[in-house]
DNA sequence: AATTAAGCGGACCACGCGGTCCGTTTCTCT
DNA sequence: AGAGAAACGGACCGCGTGGTCCGCTTAATT
């Protein structure tokens, strides 16, 4: 119904592919809070172009974040072919946190402040739709306990994709194995399975920050600079 | 060793107090985002104040982050007494996500961003501590699988503060539910127990969402106001 | 090759942030 | 009560952000 004629020179097209491509990196290894400065600096193009391909930020994000929706979609519907409904359904989770790598904005996005966006909510319940169906038919097969429901499994999901990507490089095994623990939470009861990896320790959470010797924050001198840390706020 | 003899003026304690209280109570219902001017401002204190009493918006966050982490501490090692050493962790994890009111911005500072903060670290690394002894005893009598660690537990605790704060009304007994479900996950094989409430809906999150009628993002006007809400970045 | 408009990009803007400074007020001590 | 130090608070600063504008470049068309 909106097929717009409009065609984009060739370059244009180039530009706004480089950019999706740049902001789809820089998002998700730094969050949704990195500056559109840096994703136009990766992307080998000005701010202005940044701009006009994408007249806020916010639908820079809603474009990336929707073909990532997208994209679990359409492997989700594949997954409905699986014939073992249960590992479908558990595959596809640990292939979404695995590849965190592009999909962490993805996760990031599913929040009230960003559901609020026309296409990402759009995008977000077809997902849910697709998500639930793959959820019912793991639970027809058993492989899944009967008293949870699309969106239980999702928040968890959510959840543990936060929890990692807060430790920056923490090492993939304690992913996997929190996606364990998912699974063991939405089995049925008494369908044991190991956890992948070694329990881990505070090490495996502190290893990750390097830097920062002995001086304590109020040793400072009078120099301007403040925060030796990127602090959110 | 470090026994200040310096003596608050009685104001400035009261002050000092005041500020605590208004961060809290700031940080908790809306993240540790916020400006320190809103904090100030409620704390009904200027904001040279704020700045006399906390050197940087980073004290500010530890020192109420370490007393948060504090109050843990001391829940858990009473927890340690409890007759039954399940029921005693399944508990304080209850009550730390129940009054997420109050806990939230110690979750939000479970990242190696703060981490890298010397007071929050040590506090840190001490409520670990308690944590590992409680998961210890619970595993010891039965209540919790063996292969698991404390900061599997912490980490999967932590994922669902983070998951549920996205949603900024999801109801109460949601977070409950996700709870029910982390159990279900550090339990031995077996050990069924249902989940509270229901099975949540789509709606359920969406719920949360009013306003935003019909325009799409690029409807706007030329007039220079942009975001129609509030984003992080 | 010439023409034209789509596209480019960086200078520019307003704003809100964390943090500082200093003239004024208020507590405390004698 | 009076003196002096401690605390107050708002004006102020520099910075980084998302977003705009406009003179120049370049791809498409004939």
């Amino acid at each position: 119904m909106d097929e717009e004629p409009r065609r984009l020179r060739a370059d244009a097209e180039r530009n706004r592919r480089r950019l999706l491509d740049a902001a789809t990196e820089i998002f998700c290894e730094r969050g949704l809070d990195v500056g559109v400065a840096e994703i136009a600096q990766l992307a080998g193009v000005g701010r202005g172009t940044l701009f006009r391909n994408f007249p806020s930020k916010e639908d820079l994000i809603a474009a990336i974040v929707v073909e990532r929706m997208n994209e679990s979609i359409a492997r989700g519907r594949a997954a409905l072919e699986h014939p073992d409904p249960g590992q479908a359904l558990f595959d596809l989770i640990d292939e979404s946190v695995g590849r965190q790598q592009t999909d962490r904005a993805l996760f990031e996005a599913l929040a009230d402040t960003w559901l609020a966006n026309d296409e990402i909510r759009s995008a977000h319940s077809e997902l849910v739709g697709m998500l639930d169906a793959l959820v019912k038919r793991a639970q027809a097969a058993g492989a899944v306990r009967k008293d949870v429901s699309a969106i239980d499994v999702m928040m968890m999901v959510k959840g543990v994709c936060e929890a990692v990507a807060s430790f920056q490089h923490v090492d993939h095994a304690v992913a996997m194995r929190q996606l364990d623990l998912v699974r063991a939470a939405i089995s049925p009861p008494g369908a044991a399975r190991p956890l992948r990896g070694q329990p881990p320790a505070l090490a495996d959470l502190e290893r990750t920050i390097e830097g920062r010797g002995g001086a304590g924050p109020a040793a400072a001198t009078t120099a301007p600079v403040a925060a030796p840390k990127a602090i959110p706020g």
